[in-house]
DNA sequence: ATAATTAAGGACAAAAATACCTTTAATTAG
DNA sequence: CTAATTAAAGGTATTTTTGTCCTTAATTAT
């Protein structure tokens, strides 16, 4: 479905919002280590996340890291998707036609149309807060190890 | 959300279904035409198709090609997605968790499961013979050029 | 039989995604 | 001020996906 990049922004972000404050920022190891994701790699993801939408913050040096805001924490999934720039993948023709459109429809627009739009507001109705606390309540871990 | 092969494996089928039969089997260079993909890369798919699960057959020599059988016809999308190998991509977790499950989910899992399940319904009730007759009768167009 | 046609199959090439590494810049602690 | 720490930035390497090309095999028509 995703990107393994977006993977990692949507599962970051989501341990980002669970562990850290601005008096405790996340180092990159730490992050890498908790969602099982390529530490250098994820750097780079990071990178596009406080850039791109600023939807964390970070800060070099000792004692610095990777930090949410509880005002960031309120945005929708979505704004991550954009940061990674898949943002367009569920406008997206389902079998790739560059033309299919509600006047010109590939033979399953009709029957995608309400799944695509499902998908799209489960991205924007869901915010990072939100998927934290059940990532939390509900124990469920984001860590990927076996 | 597909891969290009997949995708090129959907929309050759859907063609082939369209406008082949026993005595008018459809080149490799038509098929790519019309569905504006790169033949080379397009017979690659064409042998998957015809290998992996039967989907479609091939005929070698003058006044050869590909086509389907009006049997085959009635089989699911889902086969053309077994044959490329892109079957399990609607199983998957979408956060990318090895782990997710119904015990251990994360935390989309239960939202994004009644999407995965319309998916999967989408793809196991549809026929190739009924996206091809949509794609006759609404005159939806595989062809993708500008 | 021979030549022409068309898919099959294998090797190869290019592009994109994923992953790694090294240097630089910023910040903090001592 | 100096040393240590940590992310930023850039380049490089690896893997996967996508795409090409060439030879071989099968079939047909002459």
């Amino acid at each position: 479905m995703f990107s393994k990049a977006t993977e990692y922004a949507l599962r970051a972000t989501i341990y980002i919002a669970q562990k850290s404050s601005v008096d405790n920022k996340l180092s990159l190891t730490e992050i890498a280590q908790a969602i099982d994701s390529p530490p250098s790699f994820t750097a780079k993801i990071l990178q596009l996340l406080t850039k791109e939408n600023c939807v964390i913050h970070s800060v070099r040096g000792p004692n610095g890291g990777f930090y949410i805001t509880e005002k960031n924490k309120l945005l929708p999934l979505k704004k991550i998707l954009e940061a990674v720039n898949e943002n367009d993948l569920f406008e997206k023709c389902i079998l790739g036609l560059k033309k299919c459109s509600e006047t010109n429809p590939c033979p399953l627009h009709f029957q995608y149309k309400p799944v695509k739009q499902e998908l799209i507001h489960l991205f924007q109705t869901n915010t990072i807060l939100e998927l934290s606390e059940k990532a939390d309540s509900e124990s469920m871990f984001i860590n990927n190890k076996l």
